[in-house]
DNA sequence: TTCTGTTTTCATAATGCCTTCATATTTAAG
DNA sequence: CTTAAATATGAAGGCATTATGAAAACAGAA
């Protein structure tokens, strides 16, 4: 019965800690990059709380915010860049209930939203499956089918972001900017060969099954189904 | 029974123009102040134009535009304060109709709306809901009654490009432009070879249903009314 | 420094999509 | 009905993309 926490940000690395926070936490996370499918998302799916940033590309986030509030109770975290500016309008005025500027640390925010939920009457659970990838990011380890894979930092990473998004297409590109320090410094073929080691390391646990997807053309990705 | 235009903007002052001339002209407005709210009432309520306007407080134009044709096939048309950067934008690459700059006279504009109309079969500015296509663009693949196809890159971005803007026709050449990278490479009858592997993939799916149309000498377009 | 494991590069092989072409079929016009 | 133009289709070769192994370059630790 974990509650579901919707979270509106449009940087995947900031998703990322904030996703690994909350699940180790126990919640169940449902991520958003763009305000203007929240509120069609909150017309169908029953969410507990909204960790939501203020500087979102399509909309901003005082409006969004008043714009649920017109419609749900639903409690607000905001995630703000700046502090200063803030303190006024969290309370009644825009209807936030609590927020975090950046940077912050992930357990900081995790404390907040249990605080939040605290004082708040809870409605709505679901359930979620246990998963073939188990990410240990403080040991940065993962494990596939319950054993533990040796990878190296890149391999690391690739593998994570994959499991973060199952599905989803990442070219080259997209990988280098994600995961490399500086993106531009080499392109080739570099991330084949990773993704060359990573497939021989998840053979040696299971040979017959083949988590990665080449989608030529366009890049990789993980398969859903597993 | 009347078609029905939502307006979208947020000086009230405009709105009454707009909407003065357009109920003078026999059609039914809705009008909304906030971007955020256009999503949910599509999802309700069958709108067969927008008239949206670029500068709202609240969400960008070009990303609320964006996020309609994900899902609906409605006409749009901006409502801009500079018309001079937008004129590559519209078409295309945002999914705009026409675009009207302020200021303007309400007739224009009503004008405008009618010619956008009447190029619009009925059927398409009925919102298309039931989505008989859908396109996962992270996952970079399309389900089509709701079974995912497996497609190849070049087959995946034509039907996109198609389904992106139902009725359209698009010519070989313009497919060319839009998909390829090189477009002048190659033409002979690459483009006819594509549409019969996504032909043959859809009749997979549902044999009796051909969504494909042949305007001969003209291209190819999608069926609106499936 | 030297050693060790990782990362990148490179060359070559393998794969499968894309294009082309030849032929059949359809459509529209005369 | 005939004819020409446009499109549909199947098959096959070419070519872009990816896979792979090995070696070079690199970084970190002892």
């Amino acid at each position: 019965m974990k509650q579901k926490i919707l979270i509106v940000e449009d940087e995947s690395a900031i998703v990322d800690t904030i996703q690994y926070a909350l699940e180790t936490d126990g919640f169940e996370t449902i991520w958003v990059s763009s305000g203007l499918e929240v509120l069609p998302i909150l017309s169908i799916q029953a969410i507990d709380l909204i960790i939501l940033d203020i500087g979102l590309p399509d909309v901003h986030g005082f409006e969004l915010c008043k714009s649920i509030r017109k419609l749900y109770a639903v409690p607000i975290i905001f995630l703000t860049a700046r502090g200063d500016e803030i303190d006024r309008v969290v309370g009644l005025e825009i209807g936030a209930d609590d927020y975090v500027t950046k940077p912050f640390s992930p357990r900081e925010l995790s404390a907040r939203v249990k605080a939040v939920l605290r004082r708040t009457p809870k409605q709505s659970a679901r359930i979620s499956s246990d998963k073939i990838f188990q990410i240990d990011e403080h040991k940065c380890q993962i494990a596939y089918y319950a054993k533990i894979l040796e990878l190296s930092r890149y391999e690391y990473k690739i593998l994570k972001t994959f499991i973060r998004r199952p599905g989803y297409v990442f070219s080259r590109e997209q990988l280098m900017e994600h995961i490399w320090d500086v993106p531009e410094s080499s392109m080739d073929r570099t991330v084949d060969a990773h993704i060359k080691n990573i497939r021989n390391k998840l053979k040696t646990v299971k040979p017959d099954v083949e988590p990665i997807v080449t989608n030529r053309g366009l890049g990789y990705s993980l398969k859903e189904d597993l």
